[in-house]
DNA sequence: TAGATATCCGAGTTATTTGGTCGGGATTAA
DNA sequence: TTAATCCCGACCAAATAACTCGGATATCTA
């Protein structure tokens, strides 16, 4: 029950982006300084957040990245999605196999605990914006 | 965010077990067989429900396993961390490193969604009982 | 006591996924 | 024109997942 560390850089990512709204296009370099991440890594998980309008990108020099929307209008769901897919908690719950989730002809028991969870998991997650993400700031290392 | 296959089978197989409570140790041969599953499998997968006392074998001719408690005194989240062990949907919230999450000192900005996620997902899992997986049967193949 | 039936244990194997790296091409501001 | 940047695809090593296998140990039944 883990995501993967293309999805934790990616919302960390993104909460960068939500910090410079205001400020124009921010290039990945900076991004991978401040959270110290490989910058080929992170130009592996950016594309996805672009081809789902998440950010725009702007190519060639003083070039970069900025959200397509303010950061109170995307949620942490919509990255989660974006990098990793839809959330199935077990593989049964894929969209394509709607009929045999596993070979009882008879209803499987145990589907609706899946169900319940995943769309559990995506509530809480579309439940926390950008904005609340950088504005509800530190638990504080305490 | 997926669940191993393991976990998918140990709470199948309890959902069995649980079928099966009043009527004695049930031998995992069966559970494989109604379930598909390789027994050698399953072999490999039961001993961690053992010792987190939620089931109890009987070795010998004529063994198997039962619940260690009635169905609805076990939980789906039981099961799921016996097998799994705790939830911990980024690395940063694993016991062992209380203090550093990422390098950030002053407080990083995506731990609390990630609390608030794995512990909804307790929550989720611990709201259902292998009785309630039972009883409230098929969501029919439909 | 002799099977037969089970659990139990640990090592080995294979396939998939993850978490990267690397090289270079296309675009554009200065 | 040069340097900064995004963009793309191939490659790779390590870890993990999903099984398999062989056999030891316990215990019921006959």
């Amino acid at each position: 029950m883990k995501l993967s560390a293309k999805v934790e850089y990616g919302v960390r990512a993104m909460a960068i982006l939500a910090l410079y709204y205001k400020e124009g296009p921010l290039p990945l370099r900076e991004i991978a300084e401040q959270e110290k991440i490989s910058l080929k890594f992170l130009e592996q998980i950016v594309p996805a957040l672009r081809r789902s309008e998440l950010i725009k990108s702007v190519r060639g020099a003083q070039g970069g990245y900025i959200l397509s929307r303010p950061p109170e209008e995307i949620k942490v769901g919509d990255i989660v999605r974006s990098v990793e897919g839809p959330i199935t908690p077990v593989d049964c719950l894929a969209e394509d196999r709607d009929d045999s989730c596993c070979h009882h002809k008879d209803g499987c028991l145990t589907r609706q605990v899946w169900e319940k969870l995943r769309d559990k998991i995506n509530d809480v997650l579309d439940d926390v914006t950008l904005n609340e993400l950088i504005s509800l700031k530190p638990t504080q290392t305490l």
